[in-house]
DNA sequence: CCGCTATGATTTACGACGCG
DNA sequence: GCGCGTCGTAAATCATAGCG
């Protein structure tokens, strides 16, 4: 009257999709002006340094840490549109 | 000049739904690994191919997926028997 | 034609893991 | 060990496609 699936529970598969994090902070949209300051950041130079983190997040009133994984995440996305660009040429 | 780019950039935003048997491709792998739908990198180009999209597009829709089918189950399980028959069926032929 | 929701893409925020 | 790097992702949000 069973099957025995080893791995799988049918009434909710999603319990073993490990990703499950309870104390993380709701993402807040920056604000136009939070994000073109950020840009123009970026601009000058892609990696921060100490000094200049603690200035733009002073000026922006996001936190350090915000402003240390923006420039990551914006890393990682100039990283992509770069891949995208040259794979749209030469194959 | 960031505000032209950043409208350029949204231009990539126009977008068409995928067609009927990419996503059927996409739903059978994701129904077929319902315990653990995180294909890998290989696997993910494969679908790419099969569905003449991007890796990424390919990400874009298992994220998507994975977090709407959390949300509400319920509303997906008529298209998860719907998957499990037709590979229950694909096994069998 | 219009509102609405389904859908693909983008944006914040982390965990895991690497390196100097 | 710390501190910042990348990588993959969750979750929320955005923008529009496309249906009724």
């Amino acid at each position: 009257h069973k099957d025995q699936k080893p791995e799988l529970d049918p009434n909710n598969p999603v319990a073993n999709w490990i990703h499950a994090r309870s104390t993380r902070k709701k993402r807040c949209p920056y604000t136009k002006y939070q994000t073109l300051e950020l840009e123009k950041e970026f601009l000058f130079n892609m990696y921060l340094t100490r000094d200049r983190r603690y200035e733009v997040a002073r000026v922006l009133n996001l936190t350090e840490r915000q402003v240390k994984i923006w420039f990551q995440n914006r890393r990682m996305k100039m990283k992509k549109m770069n891949k995208e660009k040259t794979e749209r040429k030469e194959p | 000049v960031m505000i032209l780019r950043s409208r350029f950039l949204d231009a990539r935003r126009k977008r068409r739904n995928f067609n009927k048997q990419a996503t059927e491709v996409l739903n059978e792998y994701f129904y077929s690994h319902l315990a653990n739908p995180y294909p890998s990198e290989e696997a993910k180009e494969e679908l790419a191919k099969k569905c003449a999209i991007t890796v990424s597009q390919v990400s874009n829709w298992f994220g998507n997926k994975r977090i709407r089918y959390k949300k509400n189950i319920g509303k997906f399980q008529e298209e998860a028997n719907l998957y499990a028959m037709k590979t229950a069926v694909d096994a069998a032929s």
